[in-house]
DNA sequence: CGCCGATTTGATCGTGGTCAACAATAGTGG
DNA sequence: CCACTATTGTTGACCACGATCAAATCGGCG
């Protein structure tokens, strides 16, 4: 169904594992399908049928309180991978932020196939081993800081990651500027704080000229030494 | 070094994947090493030379605010894997909780035997997987739930994971009386609050008959309904 | 231009952090 | 075995940070 071969992450996601024969049984199963922002994929508690690899935009993972509120505990990008191998129940929603392109395959195709390829499955344990060394500073954020600390952390997180898509090929380093894919409320809900504090909190990165904001939803570093400062 | 074949988490540490002559090739890698409460066996930023398999007792991984403030951001018990595999340096240090018992090797040695034993692999993504599920969990916790709701999780997690050791043999469903790994700081350290705080949600709960403290480190849950009410 | 959702700003309140004193337990040596 | 001390846990008083409620302003889109 798809033309893995000409994909823009082939080389970056856990693809890259595969060689040209089994790059074609993987485009077999798989099939390409576009989110509109806002777009959701699965909600938290479904049947985990539906894997896929990230091909271009970023998507939420988002778990709630009974009460409403509601925690993003994950954000992917172009060639991260998205869904729950090996598992009953998809422990979280997942929703587009921006508009994407998504390459999906069923959980039961996708688990045949790795278990006759262990590179596949090698790639797809690094990629989660790094997942979770992520998931796990972000519970420092959550846990130990205060909001000055959460937006510092989040901005230069994000200017990293942005700046060094993929995983190994070429780094470009931290990206001064950059749009982002969250609203004021997801941002919260990212940093475990209310929309207020986030808005405050960017009127005085503002006001002290450590970052500038072009538009609402562009920033720009302007004293990286001092967000770090901020960081802790 | 290690005699695999009578080790007591030989069928549910990745080490099931192994069959007997594979066993007796990780036997000959790894070797059993004890630990006093309280005793450090990694230290965050360490470069990550060394994995292991919990035998017995609990240990805990960290990360720390530059200002000294501390986020326990996992625990692992009996049948548990640590460390690093595939990676420079360890993100968080580990130290026992309770006097343990582990099966240490070399992380060299443990990725030459994992190339050649994808059931290895298999093992440690499944596992991996379930870590990432329940460290994301934590994080609605950490960044969604009030102080009683986050005690109250945090008492009925432990309560089903100690009568689920392991992963799959016999499920022993939740105990309602069990010793806790944790001093009130760690647990403080666990759940993002002050000593305090944990203090006060304990008098709380166990005025209100929901739980009792037999010992300052035993818990009996007298009321699992009312509890499960708090941690919404 | 006018509307509507998103964002910012302001005012107030409450939860949980901090500081301090006290109590209970564990650890140590006489 | 019992003082004596050190450590850990509990309770109280107070305060600050960030949540909440409310209003004003901005910005995108018809």
């Amino acid at each position: 169904m798809s033309n893995c071969s000409t994909c823009v992450v082939r080389n970056r996601s856990i693809c890259s594992a595969l060689d040209g024969t089994e790059i074609s049984a993987l485009g077999s199963i798989s099939r390409l399908r576009s989110l509109a922002a806002g777009e959701p994929l699965l909600w938290e508690g479904d049947d985990s049928v539906l894997l896929a690899n990230v091909v271009e935009g970023a998507l939420k993972l988002t778990m709630s309180m009974p009460d409403g509120g509601e925690q993003i505990v994950g954000v992917v990008y172009a060639a991260d991978f998205i869904g729950r191998p090996f598992g009953g129940a998809t422990p979280y929603g997942v929703t587009a932020l921006t508009d994407a392109q998504i390459c999906v395959f069923a959980q039961s195709d996708f688990e045949r196939l790795a278990a006759d390829h262990p590179t596949l499955e090698q790639k797809l344990l690094e990629r989660t081993l790094d997942e979770l060394d992520r998931t796990r500073r972000w519970m420092l954020l959550l846990g130990r800081m205060n909001a000055e600390q959460k937006l510092a952390s989040f901005l230069l997180e994000l200017s990293e990651r942005l700046g060094n898509p993929g995983c190994e090929p070429e780094n470009a380093g931290p990206v001064d500027r950059f749009e982002l894919a969250f609203s004021r409320q997801q941002i919260g809900d990212v940093l475990g704080m209310s929309v207020e504090t986030v808005s405050r909190q960017f009127t005085r990165l503002t006001r002290q000229k450590i970052i500038a904001n072009p538009t609402r939803r562009a920033v720009v570093i302007l004293d990286r030494g001092a967000l770090a400062a901020r960081a802790g």
